[in-house]
RNA sequence: GGGUAGGUAGCGAAGUGGUUAAACGCAACAGACUGUAAAUCUGUCGACUCUGUCUUCGGAGGUUCGAAUCCUCCCCUACCCA
């Protein structure tokens, strides 16, 4: 196929990335591959311990996609081998260690959600156990003498942990050796990552060096800030948006970040050549929410599409304007004609206790139709029509005996 | 190998014989308010057959009218010295 330009290509690469080590080597690289017609492999590591995607995963994989759509090629790795260790970048424990089965489950939901954004016909995907996986303890000694613990206690997080006393295991050591054997596997010409990534990033090249390979060039992006406006947006930190939200949750919730980030959210997570952005950042000043009633439809319509986007946002109106129950509610059916109020909620998964089903209605926050639940005891008929249960400002569901024919 | 400090509810952390289901903080849930699922304020936050009952403070025994708190053994974790 027919590249773009050294400099069309670097114009598109260089969008948001927050460093590049080193400019002139991927300028090389780009003449080579544009002058012998080869795409440049571009790497990119997926941790499967936590499979699910959120925008923060975005930001790099768009970058990845955009490598793609210049006619390189994209490398996901499925760390299921590094997985077992646990990546300890920016943690401050050591994390849980995976099971060969789970990480390799996982890496496929990963692989699966991903493909939202990357072009998965020309994506390959690997599993680093492949390589990792066979290789001798022998070996293992052999790549650990490439590096000293002087080096790896310059790592950022390692070096604070240790002068915090607290424990750092020695498999934590290997985690970026074993990350930077994928590099030497791979001969990769860029690897991509996080801010956070970069020690890792760096080590593969050097390892990539010391086993007389080309060494990579270290692409780092931003970390995303979380809806919290806070902390970078984490799962376990309860502020993300994951791919896998419904349109409707993921709209309440990009509405709901603090407007300072409406800026940062347009420009790493909306597509470089996307149209409108320029639109919603005029307004962001004078109609604050005007703005990010745009970015969260432009947000959804990129995971689901435009109608979806639309939807998510009458929806919003409705339960949270208006606070009335949304339109389209999934009936669900049950067999008894009549059911005791605690029972419902945990059925519907709405209390996971009694004492919590029953600490619900005592708050008053439990509504059949337009109705209080005020008994604790009381039985709700499910016989005569279809009844409409809220919990809470948010949560409906609408419930109904099932019907016989 | 020796020493020290620890293991308490989802997490962090008080409590060291008796109004202790266990302070406090975070998270979570609910209510008020709001352009927002933000911020702020208020309440809840072990379970159950719920104005009462039952089971919890690493594990197993023991002392006691009574133990998270005292004793014995065991398991686990961190750090220090070698």
């Amino acid at each position: 196929m027919r590249f773009p330009t050294v400099q069309e290509q670097l114009d598109i690469i260089v969008g948001n990335v927050v460093e590049i080590i080193s400019v002139d080597e991927l300028e090389q690289k780009l003449l080579q591959s544009l002058k012998t017609c080869k795409p440049l492999k571009i790497k990119l590591g997926a941790d499967p311990s936590r499979p699910d995607l959120h925008l923060g995963h975005s930001v790099v994989l768009r970058k990845l996609r955009e490598f793609q759509d210049l006619g390189h090629e994209a490398i996901l790795i499925i760390g299921d081998f590094t997985a077992m260790i646990g990546d300890p970048s920016g943690k401050s424990k050591t994390r849980p260690q995976l099971s060969a089965e789970e990480a390799r489950e996982n890496g496929l939901s990963y692989f699966e959600q991903a493909s939202k954004i990357l072009d998965p016909k020309k994506t390959t995907i690997c599993y680093n156990a492949d390589w990792l996986g066979k290789m001798s303890f022998a070996d293992v000694i052999k790549l650990s003498s490439h590096y000293t613990v002087a080096r790896m206690l310059e790592r950022d997080d390692f070096e604070r942990r240790y002068r915090a006393q607290e424990p750092i295991s020695i498999h934590e050591f290997l985690y970026p050796l074993a990350q930077g054997m994928d590099s030497v596997h791979l001969k990769n010409d860029v690897e991509l990552g996080g801010t956070d990534q970069k020690f890792n990033l760096l080590v593969g090249r050097d390892l990539q060096r010391e086993y007389g390979i080309a060494p990579q060039v270290c692409i780092t992006m931003s970390l995303l800030v979380g809806t919290d406006g806070k902390e970078k947006m984490s799962k376990s930190l309860g502020n993300a948006i994951c791919f896998n939200d419904s349109p409707a949750d993921m709209y309440g919730k990009a509405l709901s970040i603090p407007d300072t980030l409406i800026e940062t959210y347009c420009k790493l997570l909306i597509p470089q050549n996307e149209t409108g952005i320029s639109e919603i950042l005029e307004q962001r000043e004078a109609e604050p929410r005007a703005a990010k009633r745009t970015l969260a439809k432009k947000i959804v319509a990129l995971y689901y599409s435009e109608e979806e986007a639309e939807g998510a946002e009458t929806h919003f109106d409705q339960v949270f304007i208006h606070k009335k129950a949304p339109d389209t509610l999934e009936l669900l059916e049950f067999d008894e004609p009549s059911l005791p109020i605690i029972d419902l909620l945990i059925t519907l998964g709405a209390a996971v206790s009694k004492s919590e089903a029953r600490r619900m209605i005592e708050q008053k926050s439990v509504l059949v139709g337009d109705r209080k639940v005020e008994a604790i005891n009381e039985a709700i008929d499910l016989e005569i029509e279809p009844k409409i249960i809220r919990v809470g400002k948010r949560r409906f569901f609408k419930v109904a005996i099932r019907k016989t024919f």
